[in-house]
Formats: structure tokens, sequence, C-alpha cells
DNA sequence: TATGGTTGCTACTGAATTCGTAGCATAGAC
DNA sequence: GTCTATGCTACGAATTCAGTAGCAACCATA
């Protein structure tokens, strides 16, 4: 084995997706960008501690960068929520499924 | 606005994924059912104790379900995972991005 | 019958994470 | 100067997770 873990991209993103949080905090800014503490209201009110940590994390993975009006997505952010558009569709369905 | 709250199924959704541990293990069934005990180590020795919570979860949310040989992903379980595939192409544009 | 292996799962302790709230420092607007 | 909004830190309490031990049921084989 080579000294990088070779671990799929994916399973990276599946880890980062997967924090408490992360995913909440995209879809909220998925339209536009929020200030901390609009963003901390959109997420039920989260403690600020927790939302600056995934703010950090999510900054350094690129998905999201302060803009003028607070904290909104990258390029790379907005691609993101781009390909999960059909999740959208599939929840629907899902819900319905679950009545 | 009505009695239910009409939060939109995606919301749901994206609170499910968001659990810890939850999209790893649907990623851990995605090709084919796995024991209790090899579900643990393929997630890198999680607590059985967390992973018995997981799993009631996903079964009653029916992404999940016992099958002969242990759990495996239900059709539902099986078309998420479909709906997802488009981001494993994203992820690895996303670890190049990261370099 | 009994011996051994696998499986699903519970129990328990300590560590880590999150919640909930209070509050501070900075930066405009008035 | 005063007021408001903003980004953020601090801290104790509550919750969750990690890590390990172990039990009961179910085979299979002898």
């Amino acid at each position: 084995m080579s000294e990088s873990a070779k671990r799929p991209a994916l399973a990276d993103l599946i880890d980062l997706l997967g924090t408490k949080w992360v995913m909440r905090i995209l879809w909220e800014l998925r339209e536009n960008a929020l200030t901390f503490r609009a963003l901390q209201a959109a997420c039920g009110g989260l403690s600020p501690s927790v939302l600056n940590h995934r703010l950090k994390l999510l900054e350094t993975s690129r998905l999201v960068e302060r803009q003028q009006s607070g904290y909104g997505l990258t390029d790379q952010g907005q691609s993101l929520m781009e390909v999960q558009k059909p999740l959208a569709q599939w929840a629907q369905r899902w819900q319905r499924s679950l009545t």
C-alpha cells in the first residue's frame, strides 16, 4: 500500500456531509447568503460555537466563504447543491411512502 | 398556515442523512447486505449500541431491512443510492480542487 | 450430547460533543 | 454618546459516542 490512505473521494464527502448540521447549513444557504445570526436562526437556533466550528470546516472544504452579506456558498458549494437537486424529488416520494 | 408544520420532505431527509453514521451505513450496504458484525467492521468498528440505534432508525425509515444475509437496503434504499450516484463524480472533482 | 463458532445485541464507564445561555468587542447609524 | 446588529468566545449542563465485556440464541460438527 502507498503512503496515502487512498480513501475514495466519496467517502470523505460522505463523512463531511454526515457531520451534524453540515447538510442543513448548506441547505439553508442554497439561495442566498446569510449572516451568522440569520444562519443560526435558520438552523433552529443551534449554538454559536457549533455553528462557528461548522463554518470553519466548510470554509476549509471550499464550500462556503465569507461574502459581503455574511456567509454564502462558493461556486463549488452551489454546484454541490445542484447535484443534490434530484434528492428533493426523491424525498417527496419517500415521505409519501412513509405515510 | 395549516396544522402540520409542512416541513419540506427534503428537510426531513437532510436531517436523517445528517445523523452521524447514517450515510456511511447506507454507503457500506450499497452493493450487498452485511451482517451486523460485518457492517460494524466496515464502519471502522463503531460501537454496537450506536449501530443498533442507527439500524432501527433506518428500518423505520424504510431504507434498510433485515434479510437472510443480515441487513440490506430496501428497494427504496437502493433507489436513494441510485439518486446519489452523481455525487461520486462530484466528489472527485471536489477532492482534486482541494489538492 | 456437547463443544465450538458466529451472530445480534445489551450493559457499563469514561470521553467527546452539543445545547443553552450569557456576554464581549467591533462596526456602523443616529 | 447611544443604539443596534454582528461575529464570536466562554462555560456548565445535558446528550451522545467510543470502547470494551459479555450474554443468549442459533447453527454445525462430532
